[in-house]
DNA sequence: GCGGAGTTATGACAGGTGTCATAGCGGCCC
DNA sequence: GGGCCGCTATGACACCTGTCATAACTCCGC
């Protein structure tokens, strides 16, 4: 036990090893379609950035000064109810890029981007990307192309949202996530996200301590066991049950 | 009160009047940048449709065929959940497209359309669209426009629909529609939208009948009045102050 | 080492909300 | 007109879930 939570620990550190800039840009699948003669352009004037664990990379409502490309880590994007109440909406991981749509069409923010977990980032200013963006057809196909499948994200966590039960929203989070950053294992599917129970409520729509409640029941089942932050999901199948 | 009911009867009926084939063209925003040839183009391969109440427009996971373009009447983006419970994640009146995304990338549709009032709308053949669409650099401009709002206008659901409350989520929904399909008049705030509190329902995320008392409450307290489908709201500051 | 911060965990409790049952009302079709 | 259907409305009741309180544990800085 003792030294798979110094592996843990390692991995942790893992995760913010500074990745190399060109890599960040090529490895951004909307931006594949770029030509050289632009990837240059964007690789000169952008610059890397790092973020703490819990710090803010921009707040919703905030001028969109530049779109950010993960490098290594998490981010998730966020968005404050009327009662103060915070509820993630979007989780992105390496070679995502963020605040695009809010470049080309509202010039603000209109979500938070926090770090999950330590990170590298791409900072892109928006003037540039713009211009690269304005005279580029593909890059607008492209754009386009990975907007339909946000939309239908977003459409589905608010069917799985409104349909009651807590126990099948966190369910539902858990196998987002795994189809997204699961990597399989042994044991089974891990996640090798360090996010806390707190992160999961605010996917879930829920409290902190419904969300522990439920995953505690799933640990005694066996469905899952969680080490500090990794989860690993033992039974994909009865998570799916849950959903109906 | 007869002769008021009878006049929302008419309301009814004219809601299922004919429009102009090429007024419903003209009229849609992300078509507005278009050539002559290619209206030209559109008109003369599309074709009206008139959908009863409640009418299937298509199913989620049917192959793309058409993008329909609102003429008269309204229609809903529904999806069901995993339980059979059907969410609705957009309402749309005339004028306004549907299906486009699922034209131009998955060629599925990701959500069920379905008539919420008698309403015509032109159906455009996917092919068809398709062609206009690839050569059409604007086209893809607005379209990425109109996205921004629609997938913000998600994320606000998606927080909306997990903080909780309902009755917060009804006024949101009631708001979100006064913003979108209300029409001043003396009374108040009059939804020219035949809803049932069902429909309501399944905008707010919950049952018929929560709804229907949240609503009764409402009406006791004097906030609003409703006429069979017919809602006015007097008093939207009483329901902004719900949401916090 | 000690104390504080952050995370996980568990219990008590009240209230909101879904579920089920029932009823009235108006419209529509035969 | 009669019967059926869809919509609105209301009550009883169980139970999920948010809220508050408490505690153990790890990590970290002093």
């Amino acid at each position: 036990m003792r030294e798979r939570v110094g592996a843990l620990r390692n991995y942790m550190r893992e995760v913010a090893k500074r990745p190399n800039h060109r890599d960040v840009l090529r490895q951004c699948e909307v931006l594949s379609s770029l030509s050289d003669e632009d990837f240059g352009l964007l690789e000169q004037n952008s610059y890397l950035a790092y973020a703490e664990r819990g710090e803010v990379i921009w707040l919703s409502g905030a001028t969109a000064e530049f779109i950010a490309i993960i490098g290594s880590g998490f981010v998730k994007l966020t968005k404050t109810s009327p009662h103060g109440h915070e509820v993630t909406v979007e989780l992105l991981g390496p070679s995502q890029p963020a605040g695009i749509m809010a470049a080309i069409e509202s010039h603000i923010y209109p979500l938070s981007a926090l770090a999950v977990s330590n990170c590298w980032y791409l900072k892109i200013p928006t003037p540039l990307f713009l211009n690269v963006y304005e005279h580029n057809e593909k890059l607008k196909d492209m754009i386009l192309k990975t907007l339909g499948p946000r939309l239908r994200r977003a459409y589905d966590m608010m069917t799985r949202l409104s349909s009651g039960k807590v126990e099948e929203r966190v369910a539902a989070v858990l196998l987002i996530l795994a189809t997204s950053y699961g990597k399989p294992a042994e044991t089974g599917t891990v996640l090798e996200v360090p996010l806390t129970r707190q992160d999961i409520a605010e996917m879930a729509g829920t409290t902190v301590e419904t969300t522990i409640r439920v995953m505690s029941r799933w640990q005694k089942n066996g469905v899952l066991t969680t080490d500090h932050q990794v989860i690993t999901l033992h039974c994909l199948q009865s998570l799916n049950d849950t959903l109906g």
